[in-house]
DNA sequence: CAATGAGTGTTTACAGGTGAATATCATCAC
DNA sequence: GTGATGATATTCACCTGTAAACACTCATTG
């Protein structure tokens, strides 16, 4: 399970280092793929197949669904670590995630979120809001 | 279940030592996670489980619950005593909770709460205000 | 062919994390 | 009370991970 908030910086060629204690899970070679909320993902490849599955179940025949297919699948690469344990983000995806300096890695249970800051902030909520929303899945959270 | 109260102190580098007795129950590796009332929480590897089984029901294409799930995990760290039954507090809690030096942990039943002395003052009660909000909840109490 | 830009590899420096050693304190048995 | 034991506190030294800089290769373009 992937869990935790990492702050990082890419270089100017567009490199991340990947933190250590994730990389002992994402093992060397993994997919960073276009996610929803500007938002880019790492999948290893196990989780990554699990998903693609998910995909091949949708309806050939519904416009929509062809979409959503290719804009998973032509959005994934596969990355290999450095020995200095960097990835390189290609160019499409920084543009994707408006990500240029500072980058925040977050844990997501099967896969990792990497966001530019900015996008990160917008997007994240306080305990506050965090116990609204939770109240409102009084279904879920009892 | 976790009980007590105990005033501890965290080193420079930010490293806590766990109390004997809750190590006894929290075990050799457990979570530390941001909690409400600017204080932080550890859970034994089971209760955390449990939390994280309730966060995948919740349905992936709501957006409030996407920002649910990342606050939570985000905030999530595995953390392991060393041999000499530290923790290390990662930056981003010691920030977030206002931790530098002095520590009040305090045991909440199914987690360990973890503050910084000036929360824990602000937060605490004494036996007056227990017995009015006691009879707030006189429903409860009788 | 020169110039540009993207990607790759190497090096260095520094901060933060990690481990070990030691000191202090509390508890308990005798 | 005294000594033994274990828990907590503090300090120091080392090492790894991260940041940043730079040189090099390769492909593309004018």
């Amino acid at each position: 399970m992937f869990t935790g908030e990492y702050h990082h910086s890419i270089d100017t060629k567009g490199r991340l280092i990947v933190p250590a204690k994730l990389r002992e899970s994402l093992g060397d070679k993994f997919f960073i793929v276009k996610g929803v909320d500007k938002c880019l993902n790492l999948y290893t490849n196990e989780e990554w197949e699990k998903f693609v599955a998910k995909l091949r179940k949708l309806p050939e025949g519904n416009a929509n669904a062809r979409k959503l297919v290719r804009f998973y699948l032509s959005s994934a690469f596969e990355v290999e670590v450095d020995k200095q344990g960097r990835i390189l983000i290609p160019t499409t995806h920084r543009d994707y995630a408006k990500i240029d300096k500072e980058v925040v890695l977050s844990g997501e249970d099967n896969k990792v979120g990497v966001w530019s800051v900015e996008n990160w902030e917008a997007i994240s909520i306080d305990d506050e809001e965090a116990t609204d929303i939770s109240n409102a899945f009084a279904d879920i959270f009892g």
